[in-house]
DNA sequence: TTCATTATTTAACAAATGTAAAAGGATTCT
DNA sequence: AGAATCCTTTTACATTTGTTAAATAATGAA
């Protein structure tokens, strides 16, 4: 090993590089659950993705901006959320390996009243919509893979409007510890309240006598 | 005018092939909105599409099934509705000139626990959904095309899930009263209480402090 | 570690919604 | 028209959830 190889591979620019390699890959593992992709298909995605390492409380994206950037969370969580009458609440949550879009304003090109901020440590690879519908013409791989990806994110929100429209406060809280038993450990009661649409004292009233 | 075409403009067969393409043509200005067809993208789409005219009540698909059909209401409405312990709930409402189909059963694959039924007489165009997504291989068109039309219900889903989750039941019933109007008039309170997540007996008190 | 801050639980009371049953209206069918 | 059925409203009471405030627990920064 040369001496300009030993101190490349100490760099910030080594660390930078190998970093980004290895975060893309597990989009790239990600994408191929739903879409086989291309050499040059998969050459033209890493182009408009970038990585992103945010610690807790930071904010990816503000509320009143048009998003045109769709997120992979590779490692830690975070949530969309809103105000309401100056309350915040949690529209959903995004944990390692999942996308997250604040979709009525990537579909609609219109400002989002949402906000989406770190709720725990995270890896994100950014990637830039405005390219990656450009995408869509070139590579009809590109486009289904997302079409299938947001065929996925409609029915898991299909499925979250029946377990808001006619379930007890106690049945939402059981079915979130049976689908996801990490979220209690990982992020705070005071956010999970309001995805369940409750308050927190409900919450805690509902925790006291489950235990 | 000959004698034969005069029975023939009288005849059974004329009425089904009037109404047909009378009804399909407004499915195509539909999808005009969304995505501009060639002629042999349209030409495909018609052959996967048939009319079907059903009264209040009927059922257009049952419970137990795996959805394979996408459906567009031409004229009239129906509601998408399933159970919970016994009773009856509505998750959807579908309006003339709209798309109606269980997603969470058409892009999963899964048989459905939801039934589709008719709450005003309708006239429903059946487009094939297994043809369908044939085509998509053939008419990257087509295939961009119902991307449009479902990322559009995959936003109007996200909303309807704010409205559910931190809105009061009095908020709901007027939003939806702003929303449209006319399903007041047309819809049974029965369903409009499910639809909204709240009892009957809720909605009467909800409109006599209103009115 | 210690202090300050933030998160969670608890309590007491108010408001909203659910349940069951009955009464009144509207609609449909014969 | 008349009977039967279905839909909507009303009532009384039970239950759930919200609100406010205080107490306790946990966390993070100096």
């Amino acid at each position: 090993m040369s001496l300009l190889s030993f101190y490349f591979l100490r760099s910030e620019l080594f660390n930078f590089r190998f970093h980004y390699l290895y975060k893309v890959n597990k989009l790239f593992i990600f994408f191929a659950q739903f879409q086989l992709l291309s050499n040059e298909a998969e050459k033209a995605l890493q182009e408009i993705c970038s990585v992103i390492f945010l610690k807790k409380n930071e904010e990816l994206q503000a509320i009143g901006h048009t998003c045109r950037t769709i997120y992979f969370v590779e490692k830690g969580i975070a949530r969309i959320y809103y105000y309401k009458d100056g309350t915040d609440i949690t529209e959903s949550f995004s944990f390692e390996n999942s996308i997250i879009a604040r979709v009525e304003s990537l579909f609609t090109e219109k400002p989002s009243r949402k906000a989406i901020q770190i709720v725990e440590d995270a890896d994100i690879i950014a990637i830039n919509a405005t390219k990656l519908f450009k995408l869509y013409d070139t590579h009809p791989q590109i486009e289904r893979l997302f079409r299938k990806i947001f065929e996925k994110g409609y029915v898991e929100t299909v499925n979250r409007i029946e377990n808001l429209q006619f379930h007890t406060a106690e049945e939402r809280y059981l079915a979130l510890i049976q689908e996801s038993p990490n979220a209690l450990r990982r992020i705070p009661l005071k956010y999970i309240a309001s995805y369940l649409g409750i308050t927190q004292v409900t919450l805690s009233r509902i925790r006291a006598t489950v235990k």
